[in-house]
DNA sequence: TCCATAAATGAATAGCATTCTTTTTGTGAC
DNA sequence: GTCACAAAAAGAATGCTATTCATTTATGGA
């Protein structure tokens, strides 16, 4: 991607922007993880300085953010517009949220340490999103000082449902001396076979597969269904 | 607490312990918070060169472990073995199990984010803890396969009700500046006035307010126990 | 045309975890 | 008893990190 060097100065046509910057991240991350993610690495990718990438962003932080929007721009919020529109139940539409949401953080995996403990502030998509849902539980009967610990709640268990889709076995490795821990040790195994049991084509020898290339988790779906729907049902009642 | 300075060598009695380190650290974040823990902080506090901790544990991660089983270890699994032995439900152990979870993170609300998505190895308290969980769900009935995800979930969302315990304005702080997003500025406002309003008869100081952390939340318990008898439910529908 | 400003480079800095070398002390074998 | 070796500290050094600063070059508006 890098040409050969560059020489100082202001360049003819703008080598960066934030929207490539973002965008260069984003492929970083999905190919190589979320902590080889370095400004120099970034830059390298970019075909530029390090320094360079201050002129556009403030600093990692703001990269993180960048990410972060990225990621939540992904997330659909049409049932939830629709349900502030007069149609639809909030049941359906926090489901249909509720599964977007994860299905966009599934799709980068390594992204959700990174962005799992993330301040709103600055980042103008992910406030966005949450306005939505926060109107849509208001508009519900939702009690306005309720709002934001649904929120939370919902969102927690999102991203552990994403994290869930994929590698269980890259959270829970165990070092061959350690076996302590059987019945855990037995479970663990048992959904690491079913997963493997689940996807026919890919052999995969190699126990842990790329994160970006990690195979989907087919176990993963009903769990995540059925605590979904007790979130669901659980905000519901919170309604007087 | 550091002399003013040590010589060179081997001190006649040893300063150092993984105890002390593990205690020292756990010091150190309750005080400052997560982010200033840094070797070289931890050494200072210590009175200690910081290639001197190296003697004792492998490096932060080590560290990193070190914390999230002094943490895990005040968790209270006694319903969770009471019931492997025969006596009470699962609902209620798992009820017990989850409050005391979200209590032991409530009270170090800055380690969570560190240790939200640490990997269980080499922390044996950790692998204990769910290895009591996991004999649990299957002595229930609970499919093997089905056994982690259902204890990926409930951690999730434990975590982030652990979060919810304390200073939720700093998770959604927003500047002046920006002020898009009105539903959800609206209910965070609310969210936090609540708060505000709740503590005020509580004039007991000294009870468990630690120095440096944020008061509780009072507001949080609620939605908290209604998520949680959520998932509770969701995971006997799991039995067969 | 001229000038402030935008956008790049490259050098420099401070903080971080970590490693290596050195110094001192305790301890177990003979 | 003493002697070799291990344990435990300091301190210097390394490499990586984000970030800042000075410098250079080009653009776009007055």
């Amino acid at each position: 991607m890098a040409g050969p060097r560059r020489q100082a100065g202001r360049p003819v046509r703008p080598v960066l922007s934030r929207e490539r910057i973002a965008q260069a991240a984003l492929e970083l991350v999905t190919l190589d993880g979320a902590d080889t993610l370095t400004m120099a690495a970034l830059a390298r990718h970019l075909g530029v300085a390090a320094s360079a990438l201050y002129n556009h962003i403030g600093g990692k932080a703001e990269l993180t953010a960048l990410l972060q929007d990225a990621v939540m721009g992904r997330v659909d919020v049409s049932s939830l517009e629709a349900f502030l529109d007069g149609s639809g139940s909030l049941a359906a539409a926090l489901a249909d949220w509720g599964r977007s949401y994860r299905e966009a953080f599934a799709a980068h995996p390594t992204l959700i340490p990174l962005i799992a403990t993330l301040p709103i502030s600055g980042a103008p998509t992910t406030r966005g999103m949450y306005d939505v849902v926060a109107a849509a539980l208001c508009h519900a009967g939702v009690p306005d000082a309720r709002v934001v610990p649904v929120i939370i709640a919902f969102e927690s268990f999102l991203f552990g449902s994403a994290m869930d889709v994929h590698a269980p076995a890259s959270i829970f490795t165990s070092r061959p001396g350690e076996s302590d821990a059987p019945s855990f040790q037995r479970t663990v195994d048992s959904f690491t076979a079913a997963l493997a049991a689940g996807d026919q084509g890919a052999g995969a020898a190699g126990q842990d597969t790329v994160p970006g290339a990690a195979q989907r988790n087919p176990y993963a779906d009903a769990p995540f269904e059925l605590g979904l729907d007790a979130l669901i049902h659980a905000t519901l009642r919170l309604v007087p």
